[in-house]
DNA sequence: CGGATCGTTGATCAACTTCAACGGTCGTGG
DNA sequence: CCACGACCGTTGAAGTTGATCAACGATCCG
């Protein structure tokens, strides 16, 4: 039962009972997406809040000169969405892709409400999801100030090992922000 | 009285009281800081967070080459620290500095655990404040990842005119990730 | 007045991109 | 089971963006 590495994950923020963290996790829909299969589209509105139970998703947008940008990863016990339109209820610039074979827990922005109103205490995990997300993109923003490319990647290879190997090397380089042929140079050293 | 910004500030999230607004407000203390003064030093520990009421503040960092970077602004109802620093009460890698003469609420992390304790309704508060700065810090990742610094300038010019006039422009340069020289380029044109 | 601070200018240089081409691998259909 | 094409990583040459450095000007303030 994939809700329950959810429940888990909640329980370890906040400290409720096994029956009511089980009432919060029915809120969820449990979702199965297989590889390149996609959850969101630009242009469509973004409703949903997405739990990876397992897999891993990636979050992208097409620039100015249409290459695929990729902003954000999520592997097993990340959220992801297009937060600045879920915030809204808006039309989202982005999209959501799973990179590999996926199951995830999705919650529509009404049941999300509902969620919060019906359990205050959720208030507090998601104030610490998101805080904690906001300290790493900060995180993220200090590396791309402080460093060459080169040593980006390098940093990301030493911080996230499994990752490089979990993921196609394409999707890295747009991730750090550069080019597929210069990543390439890179990793000759 | 200063507190009011605050007071006024939450209000506009959660539906409270003035009594207890009042009272939540009564956690904080009231400091002023003149321009260039330090709220925080590197190597110092993070132990508090600081609401804007007037003024401005930056945070920034020295990187390998000794630059001074500007990571965050905060001007009036913004909040700012160290995050990553503030969450693990650890030390931190920055410095907060005043731009302006500043007014400033400041809390420290034992008090917000009480005040989060005393007042639940208060993770709702910080729950949305985390979103918003979530989403503003992924909007500018996105900046980042899809323009020049050139357009980079451009945008953040016509989005906040304001922050122009009010901010010395070797900040901005170090804020938008560009050199003073280059910046002063771009702007002949 | 004199010094510190900030913005500007132009020359040189490095980091990184772009483009075009090639080679390997994997999965699918014949 | 092989052959083909799609997909992905690699290579090298040429081109661009933006950084660096040094010098000069302007302004502000004590």
């Amino acid at each position: 039962m994939t809700k329950l590495r959810l429940q888990k994950h909640i329980g370890s923020q906040i400290n409720e009972t096994g029956v009511v963290l089980s009432q919060i996790v029915s809120y969820f829909e449990n979702e199965c997406f297989h590889k390149k299969e996609i959850l969101l589209s630009e242009g469509s509105n973004c409703n949903k809040l997405f739990f990876v139970s397992k897999g891993c998703l990636h979050l992208y947008f097409y620039d100015s000169l249409g290459n695929k940008k990729t902003t954000q990863f999520a592997i097993e016990n990340w959220w992801l969405t297009d937060f600045l339109a879920f915030q809204k209820e808006g039309v989202s610039n982005f999209y959501i892709e799973a990179v590999e074979n996926s199951e995830v827990l999705s919650i529509s922005f009404m049941n999300l409400k509902k969620l919060l109103a019906d359990f205050p205490q959720m208030e507090k995990y998601f104030r610490i999801i998101y805080e904690i997300a906001y300290g790493s993109a900060l995180m993220r923003l200090k590396y791309i100030y402080s460093y060459s490319k080169e040593d980006i990647y390098f940093k990301f290879r030493d911080d996230f090992p499994d990752f490089i190997q979990r993921v196609p090397q394409y999707l890295i380089a747009s991730f750090l922000g550069l080019t597929p042929e210069y990543l390439s140079e890179i990793k000759k050293k």
